[in-house]
RNA sequence: GGGCGCUUAGCUCAGUUGGCUAGAGCAUCUCGUUUACACCGAGAGGGUCGGGGGUUCGAGUCCCUCAGCGCCCACCA
């Protein structure tokens, strides 16, 4: 294969991934340490969006980095069936086709949904693979798959049997509109603005009213109490006696409960028990009846009278309040501020209902999991984060796990008609007879995150057969899935395996817009991972989507990051390009020949023993003495390795930005600028393959497809670049490094000098007693630009501004005039403008009378230019 | 109501346990057709690290406080 002039990825990353699939490079190794990370399986129906850009960047690199030091690594795929988010969107569809779930039983939808994702699954493969993920295809896993439902199954049975799930009777956060009812944790609040009405409910004596504030009139039908603080004075002698309900003809009982705030409202609060969390709890500590009013599909039931019956919650308010005006019970209303629950996907008020569902009693895994991770067992990057999941766990209630939607893992339990529930796989079954029983199915199927929450058991096949590769290395997933997963899968992996799921959990934050604004569809900002691919290479996306980001915080994508990134990539190309010709054109012996090039790893020419590493075995047979002034080797060496150990630790501690700047400064500013420059004088080619090797090594981790194409391009490396060695220590000498980098400077300020003498002048450049630059005429001129490089007894003309070196830029007494004259001229106009700027700050008319902000920009102003004199002076004195 | 996070160059952000003249990419300015690369090379400008106070030999980094922004949790009838 030869290098293209240019480097265009969508050219090679297809065949490049084939190629990484074919040879078996993503299945664990033999040898090594276990290293796995499960990728959070993306919704099967759907596309990748760039959060799992992030995810893929951070995991797949985490994956190769390991694969390259020599672990096992294990990299998981998987998909998810996504429960209620898969069947919003099916609904949807429905919905389109003028048909509704209403019309077929619950296996007719269960096939039409799978057949619905059938169409799109695939599509969200072919999108891990663009990206680069080197994942193992043979172990993947569908949250719908025969194990997950087993072992669903098996955990859902062993929790029964342990009473951690029961069935239970409570008010559910319940969305009219999806007909389904939710877990806590997936209700969205939301501040809005509601009126606290207070209304009249007269004595059952006839003696006075009591006036409660509530927000929600309508339930008034099914209260069956009222309650005040116990410690209320106004109301001491009302506890225990009767009020009329309002709009009906029943009594009910006020009672004293601590819940009631005395300071709101009135400080009488009606009960609602069928209808509200809160008076839900109430009503069981005070062994309330429970009236549910509000059916599921939203409307008042006939409990709630004649009157009201089948009107909308908002109908049946203004009719409430109506009704209540005519017969003057209402006694006021203010405007307040509450949080109300939401669905988050249709943004459908919840109704609170009185329902029956299975729930898991967290208490006692919550308990575990706060133990593991007061422990430490699991490290947090973000750290914080831990004690957030502590305080999460803290507060956890029973779980609701019952979802009232056909898309999803039948739940395993039959009712008789007598109440009694048993537990049974058979739910392809409508009913099952047992002992001459007659049982009937639940028709509900399990709340997503049940089966999900036991990933890093099922993925692994842990529970068949301890498994080296659970616990997982990592847990890499969106920060705002913290409590509905990450919690979940240590409850359950605590519960199910006695250890915590993962060693490490590191969470990514939002990707948000380029402006920091979160993306959506409805804003029209949602930037497609696979377009911005398509555009400069997935290397590019890769680099470009971990640069500048930390763990844990919401930041904005940036697309100025991947063009940086497709640069690089272009670099590294070209690069490769270039030292693959000069190993071609056989430059090397030819050089050693001329005693131009030293063919060894600098250590070698001191007599010390090399490290072999990597291919390239013609290097270490060869001897050749040692005959330059080639320090830039050494100090290439120093620097790879340099950076090599930092790598190290950086991946170790998930500082992926900075591991990738770094990689970006060690190719692109010392290996391309300098080395590589340095090497157009000097070429030391095995050297340059050598090092060329360990850069491809080292960055590999981040752009897999652009590093493997060079490999495979290369002449002389041979097998696949994804599975080789990384990169051992190169010997260097660390004086001669130094030297090189006091050369650099010298460098440097050499050509600072020649951009600012006047007239674009190309002098030569003289030197007194300097041996480095002695030793280094040629470098120095080649870099430099100068026409030559002399050495000078009394060398003269401009000096160069670096302390205790005798370089002289050779230019006539004119010129230097002239360039000193610029200087003082500079220093002059600058002197006159710090003039104007001091006096204008002196004037006391100035600093009372112009705007503030004036002020301090003329001060900034002044400090500026002060610096600029300095600098300016320093350099004068100099020369 | 409780908690968490953010505020560093024009923009987007790095900056681990406090330690040399605070960094990157992109953008800007000047120069450059040196045969790897213009997706390039060389040089340069730009920041009182949100405000105030404190601890320390030393603070972007720790503490207090104020302000703005964002997020999460919550039994705000």
């Amino acid at each position: 294969m030869k290098f293209s002039k240019t480097y265009e990825p969508n050219q090679f990353e297809p065949d490049i991934y084939a190629l990484w699939e074919s040879s078996g490079a993503f299945r664990p190794a033999e040898q090594g340490n276990p290293y796995s990370i499960v990728l959070p399986p993306p919704n099967a129906n759907g596309n990748l969006h760039i959060g799992h850009g992030l995810t893929v960047a951070v995991e797949d690199s985490l994956i190769r980095y390991h694969r390259l030091v020599g672990d096992s690594t294990w990299f998981l795929p998987g998909a998810d069936h996504a429960g209620f988010e898969t069947w919003v969107v099916f609904e949807k569809y429905l919905e389109s086709q003028g048909d509704s779930r209403f019309n077929h039983s619950r296996e007719e939808l269960y096939q039409m949904t799978w057949d619905f994702v059938a169409e799109q699954r695939g599509n969200m493969e072919l999108q891990l693979r663009a990206l680069g993920a080197s994942l193992d295809w043979s172990a993947f896993t569908f949250t719908l798959d025969p194990k997950v439902i087993d072992t669903a199954y098996t955990t859902f049975k062993q929790m029964w049997d342990d009473n951690l799930v029961y069935r239970g009777e409570k008010t559910v956060n319940f969305c009219p509109k999806h007909q389904t009812a939710f877990a806590d944790i997936e209700v969205a609040h939301k501040e809005e603005q509601g009126t606290l009405y207070d209304i009249a409910y007269p004595l059952a004596d006839g003696h006075g009213e009591l006036v409660v504030s509530t927000t929600r009139p309508e339930t008034m039908f099914g209260d069956t109490a009222v309650a005040v603080d116990p410690d209320d004075k106004r109301y001491q002698n009302i506890i225990g006696k009767y009020v009329k309900l309002p709009l009906t003809d029943r009594e009910i009982p006020v009672i004293a409960d601590d819940f009631v705030d005395e300071a709101f409202g009135t400080g009488v609060v009606k009960v609602t028990p069928a209808h509200d969390h809160i008076d839900f709890e109430v009503g069981k500590r005070h062994n309330l009846p429970m009236i549910s009013v509000i059916g599921e599909d939203g409307k008042l039931t006939e409990a709630a009278g004649a009157d009201y019956a089948a009107l909308t919650i908002e109908q049946a308010r203004e009719k409430v309040l109506k009704d209540l005006k005519a017969q003057d019970l209402l006694r006021g209303r203010k405007e307040i501020t509450h949080s109300v629950a939401h669905c988050y996907k249709c943004n459908s008020i919840l109704e609170p209902l009185l329902k029956e569902q299975w729930f898991v009693k967290t208490e006692p895994l919550a308990a575990k999991a706060i133990e593991a991770l007061r422990e430490n067992q699991i490290k947090f990057y973000p750290a914080s984060k831990k004690q957030v999941v502590i305080n999460y766990f803290k507060q956890l209630k029973d779980w609701n796990i019952s979802r009232q939607i056909p898309w999803g893992i039948p739940i395993p339990a039959f009712k008789a008609n007598d109440g009694q529930w048993i537990f049974d796989t058979n739910t392809d079954q409508p009913f099952i007879i047992k002992d001459g029983v007659t049982y009937y199915r639940d028709e509900d199927t399990f709340d997503t995150w049940f089966s999900s929450g036991q990933w890093p058991y099922i993925t692994t096949n842990h529970l068949e057969q301890p498994s080296p590769y659970y616990p997982l290395a990592v847990m890499e997933t969106a920060a705002d899935i913290l409590f509905a997963w990450v919690a979940r899968m240590i409850m359950f992996g605590l519960y199910r395996t006695g250890t915590v799921p993962f060693k490490d959990v590191y969470l990514h934050g939002l990707v948000l817009d380029e402006k920091g604004q979160k993306m959506s569809k409805s804003k029209g900002n949602v930037i497609n991972p696979i377009e911005i691919i398509g555009k400069y290479g997935s290397d590019a996306f890769r680099i470009g989507i971990l640069s500048s980001r930390s763990a844990g915080l919401p930041q904005a994508f940036s697309e100025s990051k991947v063009v940086a990134g497709r640069n690089l990539c272009n670099k590294l190309w070209n690069i490769s390009r270039f030292i693959q010709q000069m190993v071609d054109e056989g430059d090397f012996k030819e050089a050693v020949e001329e005693g131009r090039a030293a063919p060894l790893l600098p250590a070698e020419r001191e007599g010390r023993s090399p490290v072999k590493t990597g291919a390239s075995p013609e290097v270490s047979s060869e001897k050749s003495p040692f005959t330059t002034i080639n320090m830039g080797e050494d100090w290439i060496c120093r620097e790879l390795d340099h950076c090599k150990t930092e790598l190290d630790k950086l991946i170790g501690k998930y500082r992926f930005a900075e591991a990738v700047e770094l990689l970006y400064d060690t190719i692109w500013n010392k290996y391309a600028d300098w080395f590589l420059e340095s090497q157009k004088i000097y070429k030391n080619t095995p050297l340059l393959q050598k090092t060329l090797e360990h850069i491809l090594i080292m960055l590999h981790p981040f752009a897999p497809f652009l590093t493997e194409t060079i490999w495979q391009t290369l002449s002389w490396t041979t097998d696949l670049l994804i599975t080789q060695k990384w990169p051992a220590k190169l010997p260097y000498d660390p004086m001669t490094a130094e030297q090189f980098e006091t050369l650099m400077i010298i460098i440097s300020t050499v050509r600072g000098h020649l951009q600012s003498l006047p007239g674009g002048q190309k002098p030569n450049l003289l030197f007194g007693n300097d041996s480095l630059v002695n030793d280094n005429q040629v470098l120095i001129q080649f870099l430099t630009h100068v026409p030559a490089v002399i050495p000078d007894d009394t060398p003269q003309g401009m000096r160069i501004a670096l302390p205790n070196r005798e370089i002289y830029l050779d230019i006539d007494e004119q010129t230097l005039k002239e360039y000193k004259q610029n200087l003082e001229n500079n220093i002059l106009k600058l002197g006159a403008e710090i003039n104007t700027l001091e006096t204008r700050l002196r004037n006391p008319n100035y600093r009372d009378k112009a705007p503030k902000e004036l002020v301090e920009e003329t001060q900034k102003h002044l400090e500026q230019k002060q610096t600029t004199m300095q600098r300016l002076k320093n350099e004068l004195t100099l020369i």
